[in-house]
DNA sequence: CAAGTAACTATGAAATTTATTAGTAGCTCA
DNA sequence: TGAGCTACTAATAAATTTCATAGTTACTTG
């Protein structure tokens, strides 16, 4: 995924966007932290069904790299680490939004009966969905 | 990619958004079509430059699943066949450009110097881009 | 009559992303 | 004593996406 390698950096800025919170499981961990605000760990990996640790740990490093997620960790035993969102990832919460608004409008036409819930998240149609 | 089958629908919105636009080649067919309008086969291809025939045949047919890309084939020999967005394709140009500002202004503090020049579009820093 | 053209398709390989499984430290509780 | 807890990492495998190469049809131009 994306790494801060000086070629990868000469490009339009729709492709970064789109590295930075595309992927299977980016968008995701960025509307639970900012529905939930902070949370720990294992907190958050309840939140995403189905995500494996080696999957859940490397996607948040990409997010920290990016600075979209903040990291803290308590000097304490057994480990306590809290994640939240910095103010860049706040900010693509809107984007996040109106995606969803698009392709609410879009995909309910398209499928009217058969997109009632999610597999990876509580959404639920016309309910507001996860965000 | 996104296929139309019954388990796939069954998602949130914001991963249809992402499938439908996402993906290594889609955002840029959708930038070039709505710059120029309408563009045949040959002339979408030289607009993006390094693409090659199998892929952009491939991504061209999904966009036309989704709906975002209408396809015109006129009967004529050597053939030709015209693209231009849909409806549902205007209406993600937003969308786009929205990721574009968004990322244009975190991207640019995070490498100012290094970010000048697309390798897939003409995109430049502060020339307004492809969009 | 050979070469070129447009808009593709088929096949297989390479690259990338995602998943699976197992293991780590250093404590606490039963 | 040993099983469990937290927040991970390592190694590998599987799945998916993207690429490279070559070929197709039915004409037209040199």
């Amino acid at each position: 995924m994306y790494q801060h390698k000086m070629e990868d950096d000469i490009r339009c800025p729709l492709e970064y966007g789109l590295e930075v919170f595309g992927g299977k499981w980016k968008s995701r961990i960025i509307c639970v932290l900012a529905e939930k605000g902070i949370l720990r760990y294992s907190e958050l990996r309840k939140e995403m069904s189905n995500i494996t640790d080696a999957v859940l740990a490397s996607t948040l490093k990409e997010l920290i790299v990016d600075d979209i997620v903040h990291r803290k960790s308590f000097d304490e035993i057994p480990p306590r680490v809290e994640y939240c969102l910095t103010e860049k990832g706040k900010s693509v919460v809107p984007i996040l939004q109106s995606i969803c608004r698009w392709s609410g409008a879009y995909h309910k036409e398209d499928n009217e009966n058969t997109m009632l819930q999610c597999k990876k998240c509580d959404y639920k149609r016309g309910k507001g969905g996860n965000l």
